[in-house]
DNA sequence: TTCCTCGGCCAC
DNA sequence: AAACGTGGCCGAGGAA
């Protein structure tokens, strides 16, 4: 196999003088043979020549979401890069000396932006080949001198390989039916009614709510006065929220119910979401959803998304999310996660052994631990989150009791963070400190003067802390995990025999891509004939990526893998 | 008008 | 039972 290379990709916005339309970024390329200074299409062409070349590169630039869609749009894909913003940020945590970021690394992501004023103001905003190298050196050596490089190495790998998926996936969308979407709305709520007017069915519940509390001219969204009807009517509640609605037994219950759950659909999914967010297929293209991923977004590694709620994508309407006439959509979500990787973090056996039959919960109640599976579920969860009320008072110690080792690696990540330390992921992804005001607090109750408020605020900070970094690491290891599960699974997609070339069908189209990502679940749309091929793919990665983390410690992450036309399909296992 | 906080609810 | 972690995003309503 030949060497991998590095190759260096810098997006330079050099803006002396020309219009913000044609102040394009130039793009160089250092290559061993010599640099380039090329223009935007230039590069990817010679940089999708090298690749196509069977060349093994990693590309080196300073930011994935500034530069990648560009090569996305020229129809250039790359199989590996370093994403030196997203590893900076990890190594700044890390590391015990870190250093700045230079400023060409500090503006984040800025994909699909139109020029700015700033642009036109901005001397020459792009960083030099030389400084891009310099740091890419200094994050090397930085990793080499942590205390498990290997570790941090793949951290790294995973991080700018999810900035690669998060950009392609975006430029792919997620295949949306728009009729669908509207189908669902108008059986929920009538007809799309005109901008501004309430739906049909929405408009009878709040006649029928104002009718049932005697308040003529009610408006139900507004929480304020909604909570002063229900009061006046009699109804005990202090908040409008629907726990407490449902334990009341009053006639206006069910309505206003049924109106909330409506209203949030229109608010959050309805028409107007539809128009925002789902662009329009062209030329026999389908239509498709397009959020912006956040890789490292969430401070315990979990992506973040921005725009159309990607996050949060309901239940109700899942029933819109269609594979392509003749492809599928292959849908997996792993079980249990963040219990597993706990097991592997705290090389706990029996743990692992629990979880070695399919349901985790299950293998609790088998290991006669607990007598239920949802008592598994919840005792394990009060594990996880720093959990006391309920039924967690008695379900804690039986599970300290049965799984000493992984109940003692949280309890000591929440007992590092109530004291203002730091802790780590299994890969090394550190937690931020504490900041100022957490610190003023502490030390304010250690004050000799300090009073009871002091006191129960500090210690209420702490706690909440100490429940921050206890998730922190569990939350974060499978974070981890997840992402070089999905990574793996792209490299194996990658792999498979490209098909005929079709016009029409835009690079990375015309074959198995991922087109969602949400914390421990993948959906890759598929040409139907590969579906099954795919689905073994991404069982296979997941093994793959349990054993990227925890070598041969005997663990196991099963799937729950669904071939589907619609995302309503992929009947989720209870979690 | 714009900006911000809050309560609320969705997802994992 | 609502004092259990991470998020995004909406409308209402107050502050600027």
């Amino acid at each position: 196999m030949a060497p991998t290379r590095t190759g260096v990709l810098v997006a330079a916005s050099r803006s002396t003088g020309a219009p913000p339309a044609d102040s394009l970024p130039q793009a160089l390329a250092t290559a061993p043979e010599g640099r380039l200074s090329l223009g935007w299409d230039q590069a990817a062409a010679w940089i999708g020549e090298q690749e196509s070349a069977g060349q093994d590169i990693r590309w080196v630039w300073p930011d994935t979401a500034a530069v990648y869609p560009r090569l996305l749009a020229a129809g250039t894909r790359v199989g590996r890069c370093v994403d030196l913003r997203l590893c900076h940020a990890i190594l700044h945590l890390a590391t015990s000396d870190p250093w700045a970021p230079p400023p060409w690394l500090v503006p984040g992501p800025v994909a699909d932006t139109a020029p700015t004023l700033l642009d036109d103001i901005t001397p020459d905003a792009g960083p030099a080949v030389e400084d891009v190298l310099a740091e890419h050196q200094r994050q090397v050596a930085a990793v080499a001198a942590a205390e498990e490089p290997g570790r941090l190495r793949l951290l790294l790998a995973a991080e700018s390989a999810g900035a690669l998926i998060a950009a392609e996936m975006h430029a792919d969308g997620l295949p949306w039916n728009r009729d669908r979407h509207d189908a669902i709305l108008t059986a929920e709520l009538g007809p799309r009614p005109p901008r501004g007017m309430r739906p049909e069915r929405l408009e009878q519940l709040a006649a029928r709510i104002r009718e049932l509390l005697h308040a003529p001219g009610l408006n139900p969204d507004s929480q304020a006065t909604l909570l002063r009807a229900l009061r006046t009517a009699g109804l005990d509640v202090s908040s409008t929220a629907k726990w407490e609605l449902s334990g009341q037994a009053h006639p206006v219950v069910e309505p206003l119910l049924e109106y909330k759950r409506l209203a949030r659909l229109l608010s959050a999914n309805g028409w107007s979401w539809l128009d925002t967010w789902v662009d329009h297929g062209s030329e026999g293209r389908a239509d498709r959803f397009r959020t912006d991923y956040v890789p490292g977004g969430v401070v315990t590694g979990r992506w973040a998304t921005s725009g159309g709620g990607a996050l949060q994508i309901p239940k109700a309407v899942r029933g819109a999310v269609v594979a392509d006439p003749g492809w599928r959509l292959v849908v997996a979500d792993a079980a249990q996660v963040e219990p597993r990787a706990l097991a592997g973090m705290a090389a706990d056996l029996a743990l692992a052994r629990a979880g070695q039959h399919g349901d985790l919960y299950a293998g609790l109640v088998a290991s006669g631990v607990v007598d239920t599976r949802d008592r598994a579920k919840v005792g394990m969860l009060s594990a996880l989150y720093g959990g006391t009320a309920g039924e967690a008072g008695v379900l804690l110690p039986r599970l300290r009791r049965a799984y000493p080792l992984a109940t003692g690696l949280v309890d000591h990540a929440a007992e590092v963070g109530e004291r203002g330390g730091t802790v780590r992921t299994w890969l090394g992804r550190t937690s931020p400190p504490p900041g100022p005001a957490w610190q003023d607090v502490q030390g304010r109750a250690g004050e000799t003067d300090a009073d009871r408020t002091d006191e129960r605020r500090a210690r209420s900070q702490a706690r909440d802390r100490g429940r921050f970094t206890r998730n922190f690491v569990v939350q974060g290891t499978a974070a981890e995990w997840a992402l070089c599960w999905m990574a793996e699974t792209r490299r194996r997609l990658r792999e498979l025999p490209a098909p005929p070339d079709q016009a029409g069908i835009a690079p990375g189209q015309g074959r198995p891509h991922l087109v969602f990502f949400l914390h421990d679940e993948i959906v890759v749309h598929t040409p139907w004939p590969l579906a099954d091929q795919v689905a073994v793919i991404v069982q296979e990665a997941a093994s793959a990526s349990g054993r990227l983390l925890f070598g041969e410690f005997p663990l196991s992450f099963p799937l729950h893998i669904a071939i589907v036309d619609t995302y309503a399909d992929a009947e989720k296992e209870a979690s």
